[in-house]
DNA sequence: TCATTCTGGATTGTTCAACAAAACTGGGCG
DNA sequence: CGCCCAGTTTTGTTGAACAATCCAGAATGA
């Protein structure tokens, strides 16, 4: 009952090395020695290999032939392509939703989540809440391959998150616009609650895309 | 120059296992013994192991703990969600592209080649065509993310084709129907181009889902 | 002084051997 | 006929080993 999935060591590996990498503690651009690594996590040097094939294919890590893995550096394409991804899925995905779908009510979880951490000062939970609220919405979808695919989106978004000072420059002004748009989909104005969400995606990407304009500049000089 | 990427030995390794199941030289529900395999494919049983992550990640594979890992067997539901995937992305990619991109030569070789195929009755080489045709059309947008994502969808379906007797049946009747998206692109209109692209989806689907459905009948009785 | 070459050490890429744990197989028994 | 139980196979994981490659710093030469 505790452990629903023993899900093997490779992949609980894989899930807290992802979680280490989003989180900030590994910096992007670091080199991830095998035998260090395979050390700290207390796993074989095999075992961590697997763990590197894997995030690596989801974009977290970059692989050089013969000099090995290091935390994936957060390029302005990659967050712009991101945002496109989002675009293309979050937008029909909210507006052919179906307005009872249970995944709604994990949108509205979500948001009362958000504006507990808020209250607390846990702006890294905000941030938290904000992704799941964006994954409920892929969620109305009940499509795992689009809710697969969006989540690694996510994950090398929160990478990039973590490279710009303040995250929570970033999240706040977004938190009212969330409810907004939950109220609009239980209220099955989809057209409007689409609307609203390709709203939200612009101008959050445009808040981000010039964070990470400021950041570029200032650390590689003239 | 005979090697433009050595790519290391797993990453080649899995493109010739994924080769293989795509070809349907493994049935769906096989079960891969590691170290049987490993030997046939002249590779280390830890660097069948990374092999094998990499292709369960992408859906060609199914893992079960301690029980190792089989071939994924296609079914309508996935199928059914694949369809959903490919018209969320192809459609939109062709509406919103540039009538000058590269990928559109891609497009043309890609039904020339089709079209050579089908003149030396070599239906697979047909369906290879087809299937680089639609890649080629979410090249269009120049996502790194949708382009993977993509593909990997499509390397599924090839899967699910493999199950079907007389595949030439399904590529046949679109051979023209690709032509003629390929033209309204030409001429620039990409509204008129998505519309047909959307009709395509839509019939191929029907075809593929009733092939499927009278192969379920047959093989699982009552 | 500066650029080049060389060399030693560290790291990766890959394989092999070993072992615990879990699953499958076949026979024995109620 | 169904259940249990030992034996065998297969997976999951580790550790050690070795070649190939890369990296840093010393030695060399202009």
């Amino acid at each position: 009952m505790t452990d629903p999935n023993p899900a093997g060591l490779a992949e609980d590996t894989a899930a807290r090395l992802r979680a280490q990498v989003i989180a900030g503690h590994l910096r992007p651009g670091q080199r991830l020695s095998e035998t260090r690594l395979a050390a700290d996590l207390s796993v074989s040097r095999n075992t961590l290999r697997e763990v590197f094939r894997l995030l690596t294919r989801e974009g977290l890590l970059t692989h050089a032939p013969n000099r090995g893995v290091s935390v994936a550096v957060p390029s302005m394409a990659g967050v712009l392509d991101i945002y496109r991804v989002r675009r293309l899925i979050e937008v029909p995905a909210l507006a052919q939703a179906w307005p009872r779908h249970a995944a709604v009510l994990r949108m509205a979880e979500c948001v009362a989540q958000a504006r507990i951490a808020r209250e607390a000062g846990d702006w890294r939970g905000v941030g938290s809440a904000n992704m799941s609220f964006h994954a409920a919405i892929v969620a109305l979808t009940d499509s795992p391959r689009l809710t697969a695919f969006f989540a690694q989106a996510m994950a090398e978004l929160r990478l990039a998150f973590g490279l710009l000072d303040s995250p929570e420059q970033l999240h706040a002004p977004f938190l009212q616009e969330n409810g907004a748009i939950l109220e609009l989909v239980q209220q099955s104005d989809m057209d409007a609650a689409a609307a609203r969400l390709a709203d939200y995606l612009d101008r959050s990407e445009r808040v981000v895309m010039t964070a990470f304009a400021r950041l570029e500049n200032g650390v590689t000089p003239g």
